[in-house]
DNA sequence: GTGATTGCAAATCTTTTGCACTAAA
DNA sequence: TTTAGTGCAAAAGATTTGCAATCAC
């Protein structure tokens, strides 16, 4: 972890290390900055809030993991930060990872004039079998 | 927009006729409730920020129109309630449709046990051309 | 009239920031 | 020692809510 973050240019302080080994535990997590909080909290780790926030906001920007918006209100940092898409279960906040190559995606649209892609991005949003 | 109002159980108030003439003025149109709180003051309308808040979640969950969120703290209302997808420029805010015809979506993975698709979004997200 | 709606201000929630203190190099 | 990072509490933004006044029916 502590490599990690000197690659990123991040000094590995004991809360970043702590936060970093929290989320980057070998699966592919979704976490909003509350839920690692927790998540750390309840691993005795000291670490405020605020740090929790500018440590998330630090690694996103340095390609850590990456920022999902998906509700007002409310961020969720990924980290697969390979190209992929989502699941979205509404009711529960439950992610499920899509490999890119699963979705075919055929055909689309040129972009307006000038402007080029940066991303695509694949939401599917989920709801209990049954329920509509 | 009366008639459009009445359908969906919605009391045509003033300010709710004033707002959703606005908004479904024939184009699609994404805006935020800042946004349309400034369109209804150059119009001229009274109306407060809260009641703006209050018709845009009751318009959105009478279906007449969709929200859209894509960027932390900041929900878009979606004028245009087909099944389609956006292209949208981080920089400017700026949001434009793409017909669901126009992106072949093939090959998606089944979800997972007890799940059934409600919504399938896509966003491009776009940046002006020889940024990165 | 009666109940729904509005407006305002206050409350709430997530996220950011200022600044004195602490820790990494 | 020097500079970056942390924690707290306060600030900031978006959105919601409580309640008296107002409007639609």
């Amino acid at each position: 972890m502590l490599l990690r973050l000197k690659q990123a240019g991040l000094r590995p302080t004991r809360q970043r290390v702590a936060l970093a080994s929290l989320m980057f535990n070998g699966e592919d997590r979704h976490l909003t900055a509350e839920q690692l909080l927790r998540e750390a909290q309840e691993a005795s780790v000291r670490v405020s809030l605020a740090t929790v926030y500018n440590a998330l906001n630090q690694f996103a920007e340095a390609g850590l993991l990456r920022e999902v918006v998906i509700e007002p209100g409310q961020s969720y940092f990924d980290t697969n930060i390979e190209d992929h898409h989502h699941f979205y279960v509404a009711d529960t906040g439950e992610f499920y990872d899509i490999p890119v190559g699963a979705v075919s995606l055929g055909n689309c649209p040129p972009p307006p004039d000038g402007m080029s892609i940066s991303r695509i991005e694949v939401i599917i949003r989920l709801e209990p079998a049954g329920k509509a």
